[in-house]
DNA sequence: CCCTGATTCGC
DNA sequence: GCGAATCAGG
């Protein structure tokens, strides 16, 4: 296996959102965890829980790798011994102005969660029914406005502007900034617009004379 | 032992 | 660049 655009595009959505380096190996299929891993920071990005810690205990039969072969070849020769200067340990340099000295509130860091997400074929984010996160509001101090919904999707159908009435074929793909539906009115009696009811439901033709290209939403490869 | 990610290093 | 082997921690 190769690591084509599309590989890497779920493997960083996967990494990033949390997903561990087994589950995405296992996701992307074809790669061990180590070479996720190896990928990943091949990449650039790395940290996350990087060490080793967050224990998150997945019921996943672990399907073990075929017992290697020792290597003889001599490894671990050059272990750093990192002199570290050992600098003096003030825990607070203090601030020279006797000014407010308040400590930086807005604990923005919450982490260490068992978030355990799943992905879908496209590499959207797949959450169950419970699976919201109401706990997050970490209060904005600043004044609320209107909501601005940015003028790069100001006309664009967003998630929330889907119902019965508008089409909910996907474009782009979920996560993209411009992500939205295609919200133009439905054909009575289906979720999609007219024309995306085209490409949503064909008819099943004849083993042979299958038309080439089966077009999925959200675009997504992987078939399995 | 199981899991995790990090790192090394031959290829 | 890739990833198995290995390390290291929970």
């Amino acid at each position: 296996m190769s690591w084509t655009d599309e590989r890497i595009a779920t493997l960083k959505k996967m990494w990033e959102g949390g997903s561990t380096a087994s589950q995405i190996a296992e996701e992307l299929g074809g790669v061990s965890r180590n070479a996720v891993i190896g990928k990943a920071h091949r990449l650039g990005l790395k940290a996350r829980p990087s060490p080793v810690k967050a224990k998150e205990k997945t019921k996943t039969p672990a399907k073990k790798k075929v017992a290697a072969p020792p290597r003889p070849v001599a490894k671990k020769a050059a272990k750093p011994a990192a002199p570290k200067p050992a600098p003096a340990p003030s825990p607070k340099p203090a601030a020279p102005t006797g000014g407010a000295n308040a400590s930086q509130p807005i604990p923005n860091r919450q982490e260490g969660l068992p978030k355990i997400v799943s992905y879908g074929p496209g590499g959207f984010l797949r959450q169950g029914p419970g699976d919201q996160q109401p706990p997050i509001p970490p209060a904005p101090p600043r004044r609320l406005v209107p909501a601005k919904p940015s003028p790069d999707i100001a006309d664009k159908t967003s998630l929330l502007d889907l119902n019965d009435r508008v089409c909910r074929w996907p474009m782009g793909h979920p996560g993209e900034p411009d992500f939205h539906f295609c919200g133009e009115k439905v054909n009575p009696g289906f979720p999609y617009c007219v024309e995306h009811c085209g490409r949503a439901y064909q008819a099943q033709l004849p083993r042979g004379a299958r038309r080439p290209p089966p077009p999925l939403p959200f675009g997504g490869p992987r078939v399995r």
